[in-house]
Order: C-alpha cells, then sequence, then structure tokens
DNA sequence: AAACCTGGCAACCGCGAGACA
DNA sequence: GTGTCTCGCGGTTGCCAGGTT
C-alpha cells in the first residue's frame, strides 16, 4: 500500500512565502508552538501551505536567533572539519552552530565552501605534480647509476637482474572505514567513534578504562598493521589528554610517544597517498614542508584527495616499528556538545602539530603515525 | 537595452525512522 | 507483527538577482 499524501496537494500553495504568511505563521508558533503535530497545523492557522512546508518555513526561516550569511572563518572550519569526520550529516552539523540551520550550511557549502577547498586542492596538487616530476629525475638518475654499476660488474654477480629495482615496500595501513563498513548512521555511532578516535563520554559507566580501544579487529592484522595501530594509537592516547584542554589553550608543551604527555622535540611530518585498497604506499612518501606544516587546511584537503596524513621520523618508516609504548597520561571527558574541540582536530593536526603534537585527532580515514623525534 | 549566463538560496520532494493504534 | 502517520533529514529543483556579452 502506498504512502498516504502528508496533504491535499491540488489545494495547498507552493512557492514563496508572502509577508502575511509569515507573519500568521510566526504570530501562531510564537503563542502556541507547533502542538507536534505540523500536518494539522496550517488548517488550524487558515494557510494553505502543506505542513513539512511551514515546518521548515519556521525552522529555516521564522524561527527566533536565525543568522543569515556572513559565515565567519570559524564556522568554516568547523564545517569543514565536521564534513571531513562525519560527512554530509547537516543537522549534527548545524547543531554545533547555534543560530545556523541545516539548510543554510548545506547551501553554503555546495555554493562556496566547497569550491573555495577545490581551488585549494587544485593549487596542492599543482605542488604535488612539481614534487613528483622533480621524484622521477631522481629515480631515473638513481637507476642510470644502477645501470652503469651493472656494467662494470663484479665477479660473484649473482644472475639478479640489474634493471629490476628493488621494489619498494608498500606498508598497509588498516583503514577505520574500510574494517568498519557499517558507516556511521546515528549519534550513538558517531559518539562510539569518538570513543573510537581516542574520547570518552562524561556518563560512560566505565571510567577504569582509560586506554584507547583499537577501532578494528587488530588480532586479525598482520604484526605490521598492528605496529602501525600501535603507533596511532600512541597518538590517540596524547589526544585523549589534549582533548580535555580547551583548543584555544593548548599548553605550549610537547607530547611524544614514550609517555604520551611531554616531550620537547618537534616529530617531522610526512604525507603520502594510499592506494586502492588504502593501504599507505611508503614510496610516495612526502616530507612536509614547513610552509605545509603550518598551512592550516592541508591535512583535510590532503585527506580528501585520498591521501593520509600523518606524522613519524624517518627511523619508523625505514623499519616500521612502534613508537615506545604509551599510556594514556590524562583522563578525557568528552560530551556529546564537547564534539566542537574533537573536530577542530584536523584542522589542528596541521596548525599545530609541530609545537604540540598531543592536539592531533584522527579522523575517520585519517591515518596517523606516531613516534619519537630523532 | 536585451538576451543570456551564473551563483546563491529558499523551497520542495522522497525516503527512512520512530511512534502509535 | 503490521499498517499508518508524522517528523526529520539530505538531495534536488527552480526562482531570482546580478553580472556578462
Amino acid at each position: 500500500m502506498g504512502r498516504a499524501p502528508c496533504c491535499d496537494k491540488a489545494n495547498v500553495k507552493k512557492g514563496p512565502w508572502s509577508p502575511e504568511e509569515d507573519a500568521t505563521l510566526k504570530a501562531y508558533m510564537e503563542k502556541h508552538g507547533s502542538g507536534g503535530n505540523w500536518i494539522a497545523l496550517p488548517q488550524k492557522i487558515g494557510l494553505r501551505r502543506c505542513g513539512k512546508s511551514c515546518r521548515l518555513r519556521w525552522l529555516n526561516y521564522l524561527r527566533p536567533n536565525i543568522k543569515h550569511g556572513g559565515f565567519s572563518e570559524e564556522e568554516d572550519n568547523i564545517i569543514c572539519s565536521l564534513y571531513m569526520s562525519i560527512g554530509s550529516r547537516w543537522s549534527i552539523i548545524a547543531a554545533q552552530l547555534p543560530g545556523r540551520t541545516d539548510n543554510d550550511i548545506k547551501n553554503y557549502w555546495n555554493t562556496r565552501l566547497k569550491k573555495k577547498l577545490l581551488g585549494r586542492q587544485r593549487k596542492q596538487q599543482q605542488v604535488q605534480q612539481s614534487r613528483r616530476t622533480a621524484s622521477f629525475k631522481q629515480e631515473m638518475n638513481k637507476r642510470s647509476e644502477n645501470i652503469a654499476n651493472f656494467i662494470n660488474i663484479p665477479a660473484g654477480f649473482d644472475n639478479q637482474n640489474p634493471y629490476d629495482l628493488p621494489e619498494l615496500p608498500v606498508v598497509p595501513v588498516a583503514n577505520y572505514q574500510t574494517h568498519n563498513p557499517q558507516l556511521i548512521k546515528d549519534q550513538a555511532s558517531i559518539k562510539n567513534m569518538l570513543i573510537n578516535l581516542g574520547g570518552r563520554f562524561s556518563h560512560d559507566s566505565d571510567t577504569s578504562n582509560t586506554s584507547f580501544q583499537y577501532p578494528i579487529d587488530i588480532l586479525s592484522t598482520s604484526s605490521s598493521d598492528q605496529q602501525f595501530y600501535q603507533s596511532s594509537i600512541n597518538v590517540l592516547n596524547c589526544t585523549s589528554a589534549a582533548n580535555s584542554n580547551n583548543y584555544s589553550q593548548f599548553p605550549s608543551t610537547h607530547c611524544d610517544a614514550s609517555n604520551g604527555t611531554g616531550g620537547s622535540s618537534s616529530p617531522t611530518m610526512f604525507h603520502g597517498l594510499n592506494d586502492q585498497n588504502n593501504n599507505l604506499q611508503v614510496d610516495h612518501l612526502h616530507q612536509l614542508t614547513e610552509l605545509e606544516v603550518y598551512d592550516n587546511n592541508f591535512a583535510y584537503q590532503h585527506q580528501q584527495l585520498g591521501g593520509f596524513y600523518y606524522q613519524a621520523t624517518t627511523e619508523t618508516l625505514n623499519n616500521g616499528s612502534t613508537a615506545g609504548t604509551s599510556t594514556a597520561s590524562a583522563e578525557s571527558e568528552i560530551s556529546w556538545g564537547d564534539i566542537n574541540s574533537l573536530v577542530y582536530s584536523t584542522q589542528m593536526v596541521a596548525g599545530y602539530e609541530t609545537s604540540c603534537p598531543q592536539a592531533v585527532t584522527v579522523p575517520p580515514g585519517l591515518h596517523t603515525v606516531f613516534a619519537e623525534s630523532t
């Protein structure tokens, strides 16, 4: 059986609202509220409008304290960060921005923010392209050298084909979303996600468990996966500590992986690309320039391009070793309302890491590897 | 000045979830 | 358990103002 129409389509008015209609709806809503039944409301107040239309008009336009346009840089950042974390969950994003409606944010994203981001990405891609070209030239030079060495082949050469340079390692890094095909569908899921990302909620009953939980079944992964996860968790435990602070008041101390609380040296930061299977391609690693490190938007832009973002030391990359064992040094109490401070992290990753690495949170699909600085 | 194009935004549509009989 | 109804959400459409040709 089909769904019954919510209203008599033939007798309802469509299109823009007149000032009179607005005034009627507003007056009624301010006095009585919707009464929990939007469908019956238009008839009650003599409006030839669909109940859904009334609801929309009230929520998006007539409701008190609605802000239109003039999005601030801070709001931009929140929207971008949240979009990167949870996708097009406009109502949730709107809940973090007082006075903004989901419709407003959705429109703003579609018409401006997305383009703004794409523009920056294009710029970034150009830079990356020139780097790849340079790296290709370098590789060709290396190969030329190898060929030259082959020509002067030493005695005892073991028939190895000199043209086959050793394959560069491809280190698998499990992707949160890959391992969690059941995508986030509700606040509980998001809460779980945030817990998995290192947060805890003040009303959680198990307060004894302060350590980070693996977002995937890590025992079934390879040892190298486990090592990378452990590295990530070291970061996340640091994150837990950081998240108890207001994001605008970061401590000036550093965080290293050995104790999760503080260190003094700055980690080296890299970025790279994932392959089709979301595996980290070490051969595409690139150490971040200072400019990139301080580019507030680099992290999430790069993630959008299908890349990952992390920090590690050259040593870690070479031997795949984990950072020192970390323990959560401070409990982080994160309420649902504190989601803001969490989601800021995607932006903070690049903008703050070198001076305050503990302010790192890993959104789904974003890989972070942390190791002691050399 | 007129036609055309483009971007921004309000409003609509269809669907899923949850409440209720 | 099933069907109906409402709400809320995200995607899409279409109008309109301003810019360009």
